[in-house]
DNA sequence: CAAAAAATATGATAAAAATCATATTTAGGA
DNA sequence: TCCTAAATATGATTTTTATCATATTTTTTG
């Protein structure tokens, strides 16, 4: 469905999400950790979210990793967008070129529906209601 | 979502549920130029269904592959299983072990109903059903 | 029974994804 | 201002996936 890396940088997210806020930052090595992710490979894939904004970051000593409002209210396809490109849930289960609702392919007609519930899903909910769902309990840890 | 394999296996089968029969069957190179697969990789994918009886086949002059009744009575999970094995689409969204309906992760809730519907449907379709909607023209090729 | 046409089996190569390693830049504090 | 701690940038390696190539077996037909 996504690639490690989206699923990585997911996690990394939320994490964030969780822990960390303008004042305090963590270091890559103190999110990758809990989260189970190489700490080198993590450190790649954020590059990428601070350049699009999804994720904040300040170098040095005391620097770090956090997110503060805006990025609290991206959603979790703005981070597969960045990670993994824009076409990657977009294209057909077959990946089918002609495949469209004028012409479905065979799995197209009994797949639509639950996959426009998906991303619909992941493009309306933040990361901040994702985050809140954690702390109210109604979702749990660990990454 | 699913592997090219698991994508090039399907359109294969589809094109058999469509093209060939008991008496009539195909060889590799004409499946494979239809459905737009490299020839020598769909041979070898074709091998594992064969052998798990999704798909049949004979050797020698006049051979080639084919379904029959049975062939066509499963459905396209099967092939994803054969191909991509059980894991693949059974797994959490964001690949979490400890992910699980009592301590969904944040990303399960909004995501379990229609994750649901997808395998169902994927599981309860059968090839025929698929390929009838085709030659009804309620779906479209090519493949 | 031999030759040819097909699947089947096996292995080699190429491309992509994931992982690891190292050098560079930036910011804070002594 | 210099040292250190952090992110950032870049490149190398490993692993997985996809692809290509070739040898072997089976079946039909002359």
């Amino acid at each position: 469905m996504l690639s490690n890396s989206s699923k990585y940088a997911i996690k990394a997210v939320l994490f964030l999400a969780l822990h960390s806020d303008e004042e305090k930052r963590v270091m890559v090595k103190d999110i990758a950790v809990p989260i189970n992710v190489p700490q080198a490979y993590l450190a790649k894939l954020l590059q990428p979210l601070v350049k699009e904004e999804l994720v904040s970051s300040v170098r040095g000593p005391k620097g770090g990793f956090y997110l503060n409002e805006e990025n609290l209210n991206h959603s979790v396809i703005d981070i597969i967008h960045v990670i993994d490109g824009e076409q990657k849930l977009n294209s057909c289960m077959l990946s089918l070129e002609k495949c469209n609702e004028e012409k479905p392919c065979p799995l197209h007609n009994i797949l639509v529906a639950s996959r426009k519930d998906i991303l619909n899903n992941l493009e309306n909910r933040t990361i901040k209601e994702l985050a809140f769902s954690v702390e109210e309990g109604s979702a749990f840890l660990p990454l």
